[in-house]
DNA sequence: CACAATTCAGTTGTGCACAACTAAATGGTC
DNA sequence: GACCATTTAGTTGTGCACAACTGAATTGTG
């Protein structure tokens, strides 16, 4: 089934392995998201929630901002799934007095408490993937590699424009 | 970097495991789908209305049901976006005659004509991730290898309960 | 033929991602 | 102290994902 790639390889057969790769990653991306939707909901949590909960399990209360930086995301996205994990009773959000600007994101009683039941959530991912943790792990790499190549093509635009030396992933011999 | 990984792990471990594995993927998504994002553009098209239209593009005209399984997307998501290509003018939406349930979408001539203009994506797309043509391949089946996996686990919901013989991914010798 | 179950597309509601914008607070410079 | 650029959250609007539901058309069974 992988598509294997004769020097030739005409521009329309790159739409057909494009599709390949990208439904992938997309369909990847979802199925893991169902995942964690059937296991999170035994906690009240979307699995973006989830994300949020982890960091601030892991580092402690933090401001939006720092939030931000460490899951991509920006405020436009988290301060409304911050105000839902307020209505659940398992953060605050406080304006710093320091700073009036920031908001100080801190754990309530509950959101530590939900730590407890979320230390199960794990083993059952890696149990549902069926990898042992070298394979995740390569896979983890594989994915950071792909993103920071991803991230820093996007922001310099000219990188994606036609580059006239790239002729394809390996389309020739010698190549790359 | 990498998480060496004990024997002993604590539970309070699997945790950051579990946030490095799922911060990845979820990340390396969404910076595909940017770098999509600012490619498609162009040509006026979303991510997922991209997917749609190469679909289309492969198999020609096709009803919602068959789009819906080439993609693993329902309804729900595909009827508002179809409506959205056709206001586009890529796309019509005529009832079936045989059977009036189903809606067949077809191409238009713009349709088609837009797939000339979307022959350069995947290039520049091989080009942002700046990997070779064998590592995507083998990425893609990891995915698809983890998206069965999962969906098999969703599926099946005692998969997603704790298995006494799961200690964890590569927890101890001899696992797996 | 009648009727129940199924199939198919669409709708509604919730939540996330992101771009573009607003508004308030801060910090630096004159 | 007044002014301006920057920082920080928040808001608005668009689009996607998905669950739950509706309603029409079809199919199977008696």
């Amino acid at each position: 089934m992988t598509p294997t790639t004769a020097p030739g390889t005409p521009a329309e057969d790159w739409l057909r392995l494009d599709r390949q790769i990208c439904f992938s990653l997309h369909a990847a991306s979802r199925a893991f998201n169902g995942v964690y939707r059937v296991l999170l909901k035994d906690l009240g949590l979307t699995y973006p929630q989830y994300l949020v909960m982890l960091v601030l399990w892991e580092h402690g209360d933090l401001p939006v901002k720092k939030l931000g930086e460490h899951l991509r995301l920006d405020s436009g996205t988290l301060s409304p799934l911050l105000k839902r994990l307020e209505a659940a009773g398992l953060v605050r959000r406080e304006r710093s007095a320091r700073d009036e600007r920031s908001v100080e994101i801190r754990l309530t009683e509950d959101g530590l408490a939900l730590r407890e039941r979320a230390l199960r959530v794990p083993r059952r991912i890696g149990s549902a993937t069926g990898f042992d943790l070298a394979e995740i792990s390569a896979l983890r790499e594989r994915l950071d590699q792909l993103t920071s190549a991803l991230d820093a093509a996007a922001l310099d635009a000219g990188a994606l424009e036609d580059e006239p030396g790239y002729e394809g992933p390996a389309e020739g011999p010698g190549c790359r």
